[in-house]
DNA sequence: TTTATTTACTTACTAATAGTAACTTAAAAA
DNA sequence: TTTTTAAGTTACTATTAGTAAGTAAATAAA
C-alpha cells in the first residue's frame, strides 16, 4: 500500500483523535446539539478538546456549525451530507463495542 | 453515557492508537504474518510503533503470536477469534475510506 | 578468521497530541 | 454591584507517537 493511499488511515484520520466518532455519533442523534449538550453527552472529553474536535470536523466538511450571536453565544452543531454517511461505520463499531468489550 | 461504558470509546482504544486497525487488516488479509512483512505492508509505521501496536494487540487477546526460537529470530502473527470479529467492522471503515477520502 | 547480514526487537531521545485549570466576553438577572 | 451564563481560548503539563541507533546470535561471505 503506498504512502498515503490507504483508505483506513485515511478515514481514521478523520473518526479518530480520540473523541471524534463518538462527537460524530452524539450529533447523529441529537442534532441540532449544542456545545454544552455535546459536553454533558461525552464528559469524559474536555471543553478543550470537545472544541478542537468539532473545529477539526468542521474544517473536515462532516459537521457544520450554525453560531447565534446572542449572549450568552449559542451555537449548533449538525452532520453534513458526508458526515452522515459515516454513521452506518460508527454504527458497527458500536455494535461491536456492545458485544465484545466490557467496563 | 456514564464514564467508561461508551462503546464506541472502547473500541476505539482497541482499534486505534493509530495503525492497530491497519494491522488488523493486513493480519487478516495474510496471516500467518511475519514482523517483516508487516513492516512492508504498512510502511508508514515505524518499527517501533509497530512492535508496540502488536504488543497492544496480543495483549487484547485480538492477535496471537508465535515465535520460532530459530537465529535470527521468526515470528508469526494471526488473529484471535475476537480479531477475526472485528474484521467486518474494519471494513466498514475501509469501504467509506475508498468512497469519501481522495489522497 | 574477521566482517557483514539478518530478524525482531529495545533504548534513549525528540516531536506531536491530549488533558487540566484558569481566563475571556458581554448582557441580563439578583 | 456582583453573579451567572455559553462557548470558547490561553498557558501549561502529561501522555503518545516517531526517529535513530543499538542488541543478539547464528550463518554467509571475504
Amino acid at each position: 500500500m503506498a504512502k498515503k493511499d490507504c483508505p483506513i488511515e485515511n478515514t481514521l484520520k478523520l473518526i479518530n483523535g480520540k473523541w471524534k466518532s463518538v462527537i460524530i455519533y452524539q450529533i447523529s442523534k441529537y442534532a441540532p446539539c449544542r456545545f454544552s449538550e455535546l459536553q454533558k453527552l461525552i464528559p469524559d472529553c474536555s471543553k478543550r478538546m470537545l472544541a478542537l474536535q468539532l473545529k477539526d470536523l468542521e474544517e473536515a466538511s462532516i459537521i457544520q456549525k450554525r453560531v447565534y450571536s446572542t449572549v450568552p453565544p449559542k451555537t449548533e452543531y449538525s452532520l453534513t451530507e458526508v458526515g452522515k454517511s459515516l454513521v452506518p461505520v460508527i454504527k458497527s463499531i458500536n455494535q461491536w463495542g456492545k458485544k465484545y468489550t466490557k467496563k
